[in-house]
DNA sequence: CGGCATCCTAACGGATACTG
DNA sequence: CAGTATCCGTTAGGATGCCG
């Protein structure tokens, strides 16, 4: 489970999807810097995990929609906990690392 | 922070962390299976980001102790969370998973 | 006991080109 | 437009050995 949460793309894909259904191309928009094949793998993923549905046009051109389950959708909500999580506290970890860098930087100085 | 929140040994480490100080030998049993350098990796990262505090006894043979600062108590809250959500969800997670291999399954025997 | 340095491989993510 | 196949560089993670 952590193992899907902490894929950079699924969390992505997810929250491109909360709004409503979407189109593989304008996914791929959405998601500026993803390559086809990240996607479509992501996707399937999500597919064979039950949090994304596919649907399928047989029409010319080829036309597919995407769209959050119900389990997606409540997914999307704990990840907008972890969202407000990190948002509350990613500036602790940030002074922490600040100070972590400062001090091996002392040492640094005081080596030398 | 997803990226941490992914790292497989992070949870556990904060996990095993819950319940009070460890040593790092203590870790090293309690979670059966991690490396020393993994541990020693991720307590680095934990400490770097204000999670974990270390606390050296300058005693021989060496003595270091480990415990959850008051950010990665937070921290392991929101796991719990995870957890709890997990708990709650996975079944589908699993049932999503066998019908889709139901289905490949499926397909092969349509093909042969 | 705690921890670091080195080496190595397996896997993941990315770029590209091609098919229906 | 949607998706696949192939190649390749990077890197995470494991095994090993040495030091204080």
């Amino acid at each position: 489970m952590l193992e899907t949460l902490g894929n950079k793309w699924v969390y992505l894909v997810v929250c491109a999807l909360r709004r409503g259904r979407l189109r593989n191309g304008e996914l791929a928009r959405k998601l500026e810097g993803i390559t086809p094949k990240m996607l479509t793998q992501t996707l399937r993923i999500l597919e064979r995990d039950g949090i994304v549905r596919r649907e399928i046009f047989p029409v010319i051109p080829p036309r597919v929609e995407y769209e959050l389950t119900e389990l997606g959708q409540n997914l999307a909500g704990l990840l907008n906990q972890i969202r407000s999580w990190s948002e509350q506290h990613v500036p602790d970890i940030k002074d922490a690392r600040a100070r972590a860098s400062m001090e091996s930087q002392e040492d640094s100085v005081a080596r030398g």
